[in-house]
DNA sequence: TGTCCTCCATACGGTTGCGTATGGAAGACC
DNA sequence: GGTCTTCCATACGCAACCGTATGGAGGACA
């Protein structure tokens, strides 16, 4: 099932083959219907244990920090950086008309956007919906970006100011000017 | 050849085969054979139709806009809204492991950040490219949700709010205070 | 009218992958 | 030792697709 997750990360949904598969295990077909009751059980099962093992991760990473904004920084980080499940998730994307991985990624989806908005309410700033929003689509956007090698993808120590720079942008830094709501933040919310 | 293009909308890269499409165009695969000399001909044809059509589209929708800030919004608004070309792009975007289709979005990537760039830099605002590099990856992002159908993808009238939101905050509307550059600007440029 | 050239259809071989059928080795258990 | 269960291998049928071979209709043209 690793080995479908590597298929998964390397060649997306339908690079998960089974007789490949098998061959790369040095075992065949015979063996894997035993386990697996079709292609797609294979599929669901590498699935399930993605996201389990990602919000997982993901919460181990961020239960000893209290500090939001500290939280912020870390989940940025940690979701543009070298995690072996960041390839993953950006395989997963491109499958995004899989229904089994649009499920996925929907719950993924609400799980990663309701946090940010809880931590943006807790930073206090406005909108924390439409923040929220906007910061996963930004990460979305980004890990597309690094998945497509491409050169404006940050990297390295660049990558770390930079979501300094994202999160300080965020959440509003050095700002709040005592002046009250200002206008540009007017719009209707959005999520 | 438009049929390619609506299968790579609608199924992506891997969804263009020939004896399908010839299918349902009511011809069969000896005919598509005497037209391109392969499925991999008809795919680059239809790559190279798509990226002309979508600069000539883009150019033609900015060219009567002065105002750079009128420009980003325009730009913004029809990257997210519903152009025809917007479902190729995100299909796209999924087959980005594919090299054709890599090199195609690297071009389109380059063309667009550099004129998001210019467009930053001739509103006078700091890091052009920084913001650039933001600007489109929220756009790859929230074209990814859209595609994904998710709820998180603004639509009518709330996707203008956004954008003028969003477009507000990529250019620091409102502030630029005449107290030069700010601390929580200071990362280090990234593009 | 005979002859090309253009465009398209039918038919074939080859590959890849899915799922099933069937048998066989190796240990558990009596 | 006999039997049953567990795990795996070989072999098969089937479907989708790619690309090629081959022929045929229909107009251009001398």
């Amino acid at each position: 099932m690793d080995a479908a997750l590597s298929a998964i990360a390397g060649r997306g949904i339908d690079g998960v083959s089974v007789e490949p598969l098998a061959r790369t295990l040095g075992a065949t077909k015979g063996s894997f219907y035993w386990h697996f009751a079709n292609r797609e059980a294979l599929v669901e099962a590498a699935l399930l244990a993605w996201e389990t093992s990602e919000t997982i991760e993901v919460a181990e990473l961020l239960a000893p920090l209290p500090e939001p904004a500290a939280r912020l920084r870390v989940l940025m980080g940690a979701a543009l950086g070298d995690r072996p499940g960041a390839r993953v998730e950006a395989a997963l994307l491109a499958s995004v008309g899989v229904p089994e991985v649009r499920a996925v990624l929907d719950r993924a989806t609400r799980a990663r956007t309701g946090y940010l908005r809880h931590l943006f309410e807790e930073l206090g700033v406005d909108f924390p919906s439409q923040r929220a929003t906007t910061a996963f689509a930004l990460y979305l956007g980004l890990l597309h970006l690094r998945r497509a090698e491409s050169a404006l993808a940050p990297h390295g120590q660049e990558l770390d100011d930079y979501v300094e720079h994202l999160c300080a942008w965020l959440t509003d830094d050095a700002a709040p000017p005592a002046t009250g709501g200002r206008s540009r933040r007017a719009a209707r919310p959005t999520g």
